[in-house]
DNA sequence: ACAAAAGTGTTCCGCATACACCCATGC
DNA sequence: GCATGGGTGTATGCGGAACACTTTTGT
């Protein structure tokens, strides 16, 4: 007895689906892809996070990374695991079934999808992408992107996630940023997570300057119509042998 | 094309796993189910956490409460997802193959499982279950106790994710309370989930006497061997209606 | 009397919050 | 010079941590 399809390698009830959230400086954003078929041109104009079914020998983290990469062409993501959507009918809608099956070449009963999500740092790479990947970044909290699925709960759960992991993990706010930094932009990443301003004074004195793994550079913003900001850089290496003690 | 079996409903691909902890007065205790098969005398003699595959239609917040239901007798718990395990080989040694196909009644291939876990009173009812269900209560922590599958690792991971649930929630604690309590209970309670020792006129300020919802009874310890103690109730009423005001 | 835990007070320190002033830069 | 944000200081109050003494109850 056969117990799970073996066409294309794919296991075809467990799925995962990746939110990679970026910051611009500005806004938090998410990487969305179009489930538009140029080709096809099957009439969809709605997003969702890049994601696939897992395939049959495949490890969910493995998975969510694989998965990633081959969407949005983005490498050896340290995507985290955070929550397993299971609705009965979370994927059952006809529009969402014909899209599946479509997309999968093979019939497909309920899916059950593991949440995974990441945080990146938009470089000049990574602002947007070619005619290669089919994918874009949205404000999170841009309310005219029609996401399909589930994908809309997905995205609740997700931010709830990364305020709880920012809040009890400070360092991880820091893979949205560029290896040099100003103090300007660490505040706008915490208020475009927490959605919430901060008193400029104290944040500094709790976010930076009680932290000894921020350093100062010498070298300064240039070109800016105010006071130039010097950088700042946290220290990887010296959070990384922390947690190697901690543990 | 048949997508999954049929067979008794069950969907083969997902399961649900149930950590139920609770709390005797002097340690975390979690309770768990015998492999052992006195019909079949079966040659297992190790425990797993309550649990079973996912209905085909059945949502999987329904399926973790129905397990628990069917194996442990215990009704309507409020069982919280926490973590999904999926390596591919997490149920694939042949003993628990052998074990998950007898008991299935259906050949298995690879298993993915949703970790549920709750907190509940060991009231008298509980203590002790009959012969007609195959479970027992073990101290977290005792490790002569041997864990199926990789049950051990959901075991750790549900073990994190109730001290962040305590931390961050303090209320779930009374979870695991009687509705009347002394502060040494609850002190006790907080140790146990924290393998930690507690200063008592701190925790008491810090968890007693500044938590309003918490309120001294008239009523006090009978028969005991030293100063006896006032009892507490926790106000989950109002609890409640806090809850509802700040969502 | 003694053991065992209940029950209460005080001091010290770090952290969060609120608020104010001067500095550098481009327009 | 004015707008914009950088960079620093200070006072206040709350909550956590460390620590000591008196009270009640059963044996």
């Amino acid at each position: 007895m056969e117990i799970y399809s073996a066409t294309r390698g794919l296991y075809p009830h467990v799925s995962v689906d990746c939110v990679i959230f970026g910051f611009d400086g500005q806004a938090l954003k998410v990487l969305l892809m179009s489930r538009r078929d140029e080709a096809h041109n099957s009439g969809y104009n709605d997003y969702k996070f890049p994601g696939s079914l897992v395939y049959a020998n495949e490890d969910l983290d493995t998975a969510a990374v694989r998965a990633a990469h081959d969407i949005t062409g983005l490498r050896d993501l340290r995507l985290r695991q955070f929550r397993t959507f299971g609705a009965p009918d979370r994927a059952s809608s006809p529009r969402d079934k014909r899209w599946l099956e479509n997309a999968t070449r093979q019939q497909v009963g309920r899916i059950v999808t593991v949440g995974y999500l990441t945080l990146i740092k938009m470089g000049e790479e990574v602002r947007s992408f070619g005619e290669d990947y089919n994918v874009a970044w949205f404000d999170v909290g841009d309310s005219t992107v029609q996401l399909a699925f589930d994908h809309p709960l997905i995205l609740a759960e997700a931010l709830r996630e990364i305020r709880r992991q920012v809040a009890s993990r400070p360092a991880v706010v820091f893979d949205l940023l560029p290896p040099k930094f100003t103090a300007r932009e660490l505040r706008a990443a915490y208020s475009a997570i927490f959605s919430r301003t901060y008193d400029v004074r104290n944040f500094n004195k709790k976010f930076i300057e009680n932290e000894p793994l921020i350093v100062a550079l010498d070298e300064k913003e240039r070109n800016v119509k105010h006071r130039a900001a010097r950088y700042l850089r946290f220290d990887r290496k010296a959070y990384a042998r922390q947690l190697t003690i901690d543990s």
